[in-house]
DNA sequence: ACTCTTCACTTGCAAATTGCAAGTTAACTT
DNA sequence: AAGTTAACTTGCAATTTGCAAGTGAAGAGT
């Protein structure tokens, strides 16, 4: 049958051996990391739940770029148990291993582009990096898709991060 | 004369507010981190250098990627006060920040992707985020352009981060 | 059992971006 | 004065992206 499976464009270039250029191989782009945010802080998990994940992105290029994080390690795909047309991506190790970066991206994004992420609580999150990949973490190993971060855009509800109320002590 | 300056193609589209996406907007590319790199830790800073660097960008693309850094405030362009061909750019302290970010990066590509970087280096880096980010603001302090990390393709020289024999304790 | 949705993708195509090679201009060097 | 170098443009072909409109298999509703 020969499938001919053409996922994000690694055209030949080699490119240099230092590990930034090869991270950037994989993750240089507009939409791979935005799909890790997804899968590792909002709890989505579905192709459906990707594509009305507020970015607008096009069907196709999801398609693609999922199939070059799973090429790459970065998720894993699994049938859903309920529904037999549902398809689960979830991070592997190798994909929450990308908390760290994602965190200095926040931290970075909030800090110096203009965003709605509250002051409050990019102070706290930067005061308490090893909680918040503790956290991080746990969710991923739990499989808690409870959001650890709002939407940002519709006027979302407040982190889960604060630990006044909340049940968990980060 | 009504310069029509094109670049980076933002076009439209103001995405999500979330902080991720924002940097990701200004960052999420195959270039302009690898750009940063080689500013922040291998001390380069001309459109030469920057095309020498080993990764094979094209002109016009360094072209449109130095004008795009500028113009997101990350880095500096200043003409040379030696060669008045020559222009040095420079992070400024919007994309000094990026430290911790380029960290990150660094490290896991270093664990999870194929790279030439030794892997004593990277466990020293690793144990050490806060000396290895306390020298790099040095040297962006105090414009030392000595490289702080190898090429890692051209079967380059060691790091000068281990305090074994340099001089700087970082 | 039959129809209507939903889910996860494809496909076709136009528009935008990238990469390559070949200029161009002003500032050194000899 | 001629040649070289630095920093870019320009033209154009090859990719890649984005959009709209399918497709096929699995569930849901009746």
């Amino acid at each position: 049958m020969l499938l001919t499976v053409v996922v994000k464009a690694k055209p030949a270039m080699p490119r240099s051996g230092c590990p930034v250029s090869r991270a950037l191989e994989m993750l240089g782009d507009r939409w791979s990391l935005l799909l890790v945010r997804d899968m590792m802080v909002r709890g989505l998990s579905t192709f459906r739940e990707f594509q009305n994940s507020g970015e607008g992105i096009a069907t196709n290029i999801l398609s693609s770029r999922l199939q070059s994080l799973e090429a790459g390690g970065i998720v894993a795909a699994e049938p859903s148990a309920h529904d037999g047309r549902s398809i689960h991506y979830r991070l592997t190790e190798k994909g929450i291993a990308l908390a760290p970066l994602m965190l200095e991206l926040l931290i970075w994004g909030a800090r110096h582009e203009s965003s709605d992420a509250p002051c409050a609580m990019i102070d706290e999150m930067e005061q308490n990096r090893a909680a918040v990949l503790a956290e991080t973490l746990r969710r991923w190993k739990e499989r808690d898709p409870t959001p650890l971060l709002p939407r940002f855009a519709p006027a979302g509800k407040t982190s889960n991060l604060n630990p006044a109320k909340g049940k968990s002590r980060i």
